[in-house]
DNA sequence: TGTACATCAGTGAACGCGCGTTCACTGATGTAC
DNA sequence: TGTACATCAGTGAACGCGCGTTCACTGATGTAC
């Protein structure tokens, strides 16, 4: 990395940590990029320069949290416990980091989550790479004999994923509600998910006494 | 109704005309408030007076599409087919809907599904009522046998109702989706959710040749 | 019923704000020779 | 190694835009008596 380079980067730092504290403090309409140019010590301009947007700022300001959250969530998973405990532990985690600042998370999903994927990568990608934890998940616990055989583990993991969603949504719009109480809401739906609600098209199941191997 | 009353029924009826004519065909940045104003033939300061923000606008002009369509749609749910079609009847139904125009749709659906209830009363009564309807589709099928007795058709409803948000999510984030495939992928996880993906934990069936009654 | 006053929908212009964008520029750094 | 030029990160000021808000006002409508 040239001397030039080097510096551009450590401008670029500049901001982002300018702009990670000043969001914390006063959210996303309660400060402008001339606030955070200004506590950045650079001028308006070269914020521009380093981020094309505000929103981009936030995605990038944030992204690091995330990203730091999800490799802990992952690799602090319980080993034995079942798939709803497992499912809940992820989820859970994640809502705890959002609830550290609602408004600001708030702010950060709506702007993305509709966005096409070009438009926010990083985003995309973690959350292409949270479905596809989810899938090695489930397709671990199929060869464990918890899942049925035929069940398409990606699809079910981009049901689950809806199911996170929805309890997200709640999250957010529902300012009363608490991490506990929505989580509690995800867990009644993974669960139901996960037995299913019908009662044909199911395999009868034959347990038989035989010792194991 | 007075006099008085009425010609502000009608300023208002021809404020949101105008803003759906141009809406539909400017999309939401492409119209200001000053344009709908011009086009309705009142000044702008009367538009604000009527409508707290251009958010609160868009959402007015569309309520009504968006009611049409529900009352349409529940009217016309196909009495004999199964749980699945009926479901997925519904929600082809919307994805048409918001198809006609997506990103008119995408913007709405932006603005108004993180933000507590109190700040979008109609959005989140259409929402509310539909996940109503959903619950009493599913209280019918439980009377009816197919789905099994201890499941809360409440939280059923409230994981069906997320499964649809993940799938319109897709529509709204990948341009080349059509309809179609995103039905496709909802009815997948919707049918695995009806069928559950565990094979723990499940009742036991034991069909018996015996005439009915 | 008529009169005098109050109410209030709507007007039109102006304001301040934050946004992204532009532009000529400076000066340090990199590179070709 | 030195020199001369090219590159480019960053500057600071200005611009145009749409937004919501404000304000003094007009004139029709409603109401108290």
């Amino acid at each position: 990395m040239n001397r030039r380079e080097a510096s551009k980067q450590e401008t670029r730092q500049l901001i982002l940590r300018a702009a990670r504290r000043l969001f914390a403090q006063k959210g996303l309409e309660g400060c402008t990029i001339r606030d955070i140019a200004r506590r950045a010590g650079v001028s308006p301009a070269s914020v521009v320069v380093h981020f094309k947007s505000k929103t981009a700022l936030l995605e990038e300001a944030l992204k690091l949290d995330i990203d730091q959250a999800m490799t802990k969530l992952m690799a602090s998973l319980p080993g034995d416990s079942t798939i709803l405990e497992r499912l809940m532990h992820l989820a859970k985690g994640f809502f705890r980091l959002y609830d550290q600042n609602r408004d600001l998370y708030r702010a950060l999903i709506r702007q993305t989550i509709f966005e096409p994927d070009r438009a926010t990568p990083d985003l995309s990608r973690q959350s292409e790479q949270y479905i596809q934890f989810l899938s090695i998940l489930l397709a671990e616990e199929k060869v464990r004999g918890n899942i049925r055989a035929e069940v398409n583990t990606e699809v079910a993991a981009g049901a689950i994923f809806s199911l996170y969603l929805g309890a997200l949504i709640m999250l957010f719009r529902k300012p009363e509600m608490t991490v506990e109480m929505v989580a509690a809401a995800l867990a009644a739906m993974t669960d139901s998910y996960l037995k299913g609600i019908t009662k044909v098209g199911r395999l009868v199941l034959h347990p038989k006494k035989r010792g194991g191997p």
